[in-house]
DNA sequence: ATGAAAGCGCTAACAC
DNA sequence: GTGTTAGCGCTTTCAT
């Protein structure tokens, strides 16, 4: 019975296929499909012969074909802006132990923050048919023309201007908020705030909620001061050294996003300043993953796990009802406020 | 000459096929094909209206049927034990590179150090019928008769029982043994040594090192201490701290993986003692991705950037030229051997 | 230079 | 219960 399919191909290098199995147990490939799948019935001795075949032939179905057929590809799509940030990585994974347990896999690209990249994965994912996209934005306006119409998308973290999408967000201002007033209580007065460039809403946000604390603690204006740092590490470190070294040390430091944070570290550091005793720090964002900074930083910190569990249980409710269509709708999730030793507050170990 | 396919799907949901295409233009498919292809010639009238209804209709080519038709799905695997472990990530990151330059995409699994999950991995990027599979493997022996044979695989980090696969791991055993040996040069002579679970041949080949230091720095065995700490950071900080707290402090300290290492910098800080005053420490692994701890560590820091890099280079050289089957086949990555302050030398900044 | 048609591997509707 | 077959969207060979 076996034999046929093994002069027909060269069965060791190209995998059987559905045909083989059928033509090994004698039987219609319909009868195959149907016990793969599960539906409709097979008498038991058929059963048997047909499962005898699939372990002889290792038969694999072909889910390119499966997929075609049936206008499904159990995978996901998921655009992010840097596939090595250890932030996002924590969204990956919870997102990735949802799609698991629907037997979903992931498709994973990287924009790094490149416009042009970001159109360019999202065209690489509608041509692959992934059932569904969670992107990170890079925040540039989406042209939406070019945009899939008929895959359900989900926007996380980053708002798009004009945003027609489910989205999940941080929230951000009164998180803001809260860091400039644990700082004032603990006695800051004069206050540097390193930030990055306001070109994304998060940013925006984080300075609003600073905003709204100078006016509400009544701090002195005046005694400000608002610095952006730049980008990357290195270079934020930078500005933070020459900065200090000319204007002189405040009373407390905020930086509003984890590579501001790192590089504030970094300048105290190697200026041998001390935390909390010289200088008050606080911070957005999570730069200890190890739990082994000292001081420890007090910092909002984003949950990206809840935003990725949040996003991908909307997108396989949206999957599921086949609710293609996109529309406006925000959901919120609060970052933690993480009370460290930074700013002078008493560790509870 | 649009209007059929107008009337004949729900075109604003359902996307373009390349038959509305070849009939909006007025041509037949096979010359829809050509152009996109840039197979074959095509007249500079036909291509233009082609081309206008491709933009009319907003069409996108469908992957999955081309993958059926070409046996080719410019699809990479990526199996990984945990898709948040930073270190792990860089290496995700420079094969994306590598990949998104080739125009593949990723599909990343995580089997969590399980290896049922791990063989389901395999199956689904099997089925999934991706060109090729990049794996961190659990360690656990593959059972080869499962796994793909017509797909080049390459294992990476971790060795295969029995290995019969192309793959890229670190170098262990020098690295090792230099950390030991730089405990030596700063004077410790009692040395402690945290490790993980003996099972994957790198902590074996870690204690190999620190086996051959003992006996080739002249090292008396009676004095070195082995303490197998566990997987997660919180139980190895907490042996680490009732053993030091039993025991009392060595001179040295070399924690074989950064977990080890992690959890030896939380239970030290705990205990309040000094880095390198009291003790000195080295490890392997990068603990500090944003370079913010003091004193900095001396520390093995894996390439895992090359690592990714070299298996994404063989492996797209074996899809081109269709070396599908595997074979044992080993490359040795060296990690670099970071100085820090934490063994007493002096920075030089 | 363009069209016609076979077929990739599978599912599902229908026939027996 | 099981077999037959159309067709998913595309590429590619062969006619013309």
């Amino acid at each position: 019975m076996l034999y046929k399919c093994f002069e027909k191909r060269e069965w060791w290098l190209i995998s059987a296929t559905i045909k083989d199995v059928a033509a090994a147990a004698g039987v219609s490939v319909g009868t195959v499909s149907k016990l793969i799948n599960k539906s409709g019935y097979v008498s038991d001795k058929i059963r048997e012969r047909v499962l005898l075949a699939i372990t002889l032939l290792n038969y694999q179905p072909n889910a390119v074909a499966r997929s075609l057929k049936q206008s499904k590809t159990h995978l996901l799509g998921l655009i992010v802006d840097d596939i090595s940030n250890p932030s996002i990585t924590k969204m990956m994974k919870s997102i990735e132990d949802a799609a698991r347990n629907k037997s979903y896999n992931l498709i994973i690209c990287s924009h790094n923050n490149d416009s042009d990249q970001e159109m360019k994965a999202f065209q690489w994912l509608q041509e692959k048919r992934v059932d569904g996209i969670i992107a990170i934005p890079t925040g540039a306006e989406l042209d939406e023309l070019q945009l899939p119409s008929s895959i359900p998308i989900m926007t996380v973290e980053r708002k798009v201007k004009y945003n027609r999408f489910y989205s999940v967000v941080h929230e951000n201002i009164h998180s803001s908020f809260s860091l400039v007033q644990h700082l004032y209580i603990h006695g800051c007065r004069r206050l540097l705030f390193i930030h990055g460039p306001l070109l994304d809403h998060v940013e925006q946000e984080r300075h609003q909620g600073i905003r709204q604390a100078i006016g509400q603690l009544g701090l002195d204006p005046e005694l400000q001061i608002f610095l952006e740092a730049g980008t990357d590490i290195a270079s934020i470190s930078g500005a933070v050294s020459s900065h200090l070294g000319s204007s002189g040390l405040p009373e407390g430091i905020y930086a509003t996003n984890r590579l501001s944070l790192a590089g504030t570290i970094q300048a105290l550091w190697s200026m041998d300043i001390k935390v909390p005793g010289d200088v008050a720090v606080a911070g957005f964002g999570d730069i200890d993953p190890y739990g082994i900074l000292r001081p420890t930083l007090t910092a909002a910190k984003e949950d990206f796990n809840e935003v990725g569990k949040i996003a991908a249980e909307i997108l396989f409710e949206r999957i599921e009802n086949k609710m293609r269509y996109n529309q406006p709708k925000e959901f919120i999730v609060a970052p933690r406020l993480f009370i460290g030793t930074s700013c002078g507050s008493h560790s509870h170990s």
